[in-house]
DNA sequence: TTTGATTGTGCCTGTTTGTACAAAATATCC
DNA sequence: GGATATTTTGTACAAACAGGCACAATCAAA
């Protein structure tokens, strides 16, 4: 094991691992190899290997990895051993979308609060949330004291509010909005843009 | 300019430049440098001066390049100087939503086909377009010569579905089930796993 | 005790990023 | 109008990083 700063890389590879040995546990597996994970996830064996045992030896030669004790280190490391209490900024089809989604389940997140600025939208019920004004937001956010936020307003309204939620002291957020956001140092940004992500596939037809 | 293969890599960071320039030619602007674009954009200017040049010698000294165009060249090279047809299976939330997303314009791409499985959403309209069912799958993809396909479906079935949008000859799929999927080498697949972003960012709270 | 499986890691190779600068274009000054 | 300063590209070189190979060490099973 090395304590050293873990490539943000390897960060990236541990959520797929944990996705794939949950995928294996519901099945009822005990036990498995990085030879078979990397076959299911198309990583190589000797990879999965060189990132697991950046934080610690979790395996057992001859044996391979006990499934129940992986997942349970890798929710550690993840820090998704608990549930983070997340919002969702923008209840348009996407947020709509998000809000209903059931998938968050026993993966660390659950959503707690949904924020929109159309009057229109403010103190309908999406499944068991009414939505909030976008103008109470800060206050709220500080309020239930999340780190965690879901971007889902349009382009030319995202970096105004990614600033109230850096504000609202939020530390992590998912923008679907197609536009890079400029935050400050220790904001984590992770982008999802479809439009993005077709445009690079297209580059190979 | 170097026509050996470009890196992977290289080709993700492509539609970030794309879109950051579509954003300034909408304000007018005509011309921008890579310290600009990389100050935008949080890619440092080295790397987009480099990135850009493998593909041809598209600047000016002095001056920096031109906007509208750089993007006729990153749309060339993406191969998003076209329309592509794109096909949503499974029309749950995410895939309605995605259906309704109306950020598809001037960036390549048009939804051409919806799918579901289930005989209560079957006929139903979503925006202009009708739901088929997943029966008619495979005819109505090769009809149509669709390449593209976002699969939206859960992930207990998305293994399934993709196999069946393989034999219909799509070559790149955006997958939003929470699982990776076994396709042949020259079929392309991106994976939008919001759980997994959002696992992404918490090991850094 | 032997055989077979599988980990963790040292070493090497290839890839990616950053630095620095000549060359070229433009702008400014006198 | 010519000389000088400024800006900015494209790339050579160097440094850092990431990924694959191969094998000793270890464990389990026969």
């Amino acid at each position: 094991m090395n304590s050293a700063k873990i490539p943000d890389i390897i960060i990236g590879r541990l959520p797929i691992y944990l996705r794939a040995l949950q995928r294996l546990a519901e099945k009822g597996v005990q036990t498995t190899s990085s030879q078979e994970l990397g076959e299911m996830i198309g990583i190589s064996a000797a990879q999965i290997r060189k990132d697991i045992s950046q934080f610690g030896e979790f395996g057992k030669q001859g044996t391979g990895y006990s499934i129940p004790f992986l997942i349970e280190r890798l929710r550690d490391i993840l820090k998704v051993n608990r549930v983070w209490d997340v919002a969702i900024v923008g209840v348009g089809d996407m947020g709509h979308a998000l809000a209903r989604y059931n998938g968050y389940m026993n993966r660390g997140f659950r959503i707690a609060l949904l924020f929109d600025n159309d009057p229109k939208k403010i103190g309908q019920k999406v499944g068991d949330f009414e939505i909030l004004s976008t103008s109470v937001m800060v206050e709220k956010l500080k309020q239930h004291k999340i780190k965690i936020a879901i971007l889902t307003v349009p382009a030319s309204a995202a970096q105004e509010v990614a600033d109230q939620l850096v504000k609202a002291g939020v530390k992590a957020i998912l923008n679907y909005a197609p536009i890079t956001l400029n935050v400050p140092r220790d904001v984590r940004v992770q982008y999802i843009d479809p439009v993005a992500h077709l445009q690079r596939m297209t580059y190979y037809l």
